[in-house]
DNA sequence: GAAATATTTTCAGGTTCATTTAAGCTGCAG
DNA sequence: CTGCAGCTTAAATGAACCTGAAAATATTTC
């Protein structure tokens, strides 16, 4: 899960990146508006954490301006507590969700977990296809015998992005930009070496390669 | 958890009140306003569910009463998706979260679910998880075989923290920034160090570590 | 208020393990 | 058959973590 920190406060915004980036999202940080504008419109982020309060241009003209341009992305709004006005300013201008500063990390990321979930719409949240299911708070994956493996970080971060875009053919860079923060290395096998290892612990069946146009999580038929 | 539903739809709303029970709530179901107001002045209830369409009164003078008698609940409002005018009207009224129709049952069980959290600081109760108990009033932790130790300050919220926490992964930044008061240097140790003598004092099975995520609690298997 | 004690933090080295690279292999498609 | 795309291993890398002890701070004792 890519996703966007548009935050210009210097403590707050590597503290955050930093703890979401533990929660297993491809972080960019951004502290202006004009980056912001700028990394919405060129990278297919899954969600954005907009703050309203930015030096140059306001957060809510970056997210009228993103939305005018047809991109889609789910936007959560960060703001001053109880501002009336800026909360329903933000909904109008195309917001998903708000969040009113100051706020507790956990909720930060309860929320931003629903708006992926809601967003993603793919069905029954707590995430489980194939007989297998995902733990997101562990970190950790269910077999279908019942074994439970802890996963590592870059693991994690591809089983559930998978698992999120089931039946969805999934190109080797599609998936490197979702789950990498920094811009890619063309020439790398990672994703190969990586898809590998998830075979290893689901078996073989559940990731399908399509030759030539990437990977698919599919349910058995 | 007690829970007061308010929706008139005589299909939803008793699935929905069976559905919940199903989740280990205590729920009482009402359809229409007058009933609403009532019940939420009498019982103090953790979370209430209103729907907006009501009969009689609307949804949110409902509300709106509530508030000016001084009842604090958790609200969550249930209403037609995407209208941002009646959302925006709910939390001027008081609501704590919006929830559109339709929805997952899913989706409405985690956003209770976390209202509750949000609300509900736990106090704290003697805290025992893995076979050790710690005493909050003498910051002692007493180990399987019996053995008592005196923690120092910073040992103590450290400990405390992760056992009201357990199975959660736990980042280093998360901890500090929960452990300490004013912010926090960046590269420091510190939390290493007192993991560590924390596993002195309770053996290492008890704290795990996940390698670039985080420390996690946890109770052994 | 200075010495003794306790606690917290820093430092430096050593170790482990997630991630990446690389190189040879397999098998499908044209 | 030939070439390309993906597979598979194993080894290299380096960040993340561990650890013991010393230095810095805070607290208590005399």
């Amino acid at each position: 899960m890519r996703l966007l920190l548009v935050e210009d406060d210097p403590k707050l915004g590597p503290r955050l990146a930093e703890d979401l980036r533990g929660k297993g999202f491809a972080v960019d940080l951004v502290s202006t508006g004009i980056d912001a504008e700028f990394m919405g419109d060129e990278i297919p982020y899954d969600v954005v954490i907009l703050d309203l309060g930015l030096p140059d241009i306001s957060g809510l003209d970056v997210l009228r301006n993103w939305r005018r341009n047809g991109k889609t992305q789910a936007v959560l709004i960060l703001t001053a507590r109880d501002d009336w006005q800026e909360r329903v300013d933000g909904f109008q201008a195309g917001a998903d969700d708000y969040l009113g500063k100051p706020f507790h990390f956990e909720e930060l990321i309860e929320r931003v977990n629903a708006l992926i979930r809601r967003t993603n719409h793919k069905v029954g949240t707590s995430l489980a296809a194939g007989g297998i299911s995902l733990d997101e708070r562990k970190q950790t994956v269910t077999t279908e015998m019942g074994q439970e493996y802890q996963l590592t970080g870059t693991e994690f971060r591809l089983l559930r992005y998978m698992m999120m875009h089931q039946n969805e053919i999934l190109s080797k860079t599609h998936l490197t930009e979702h789950i990498y923060d920094d811009v890619s290395d063309k020439d790398s096998n990672v994703i190969e070496v990586y898809i590998r290892r998830l075979r290893k612990i689901l078996g073989d069946e559940l990731i399908k390669t399509k030759r030539g146009q990437g990977y698919v999580f599919e349910e058995r038929s």
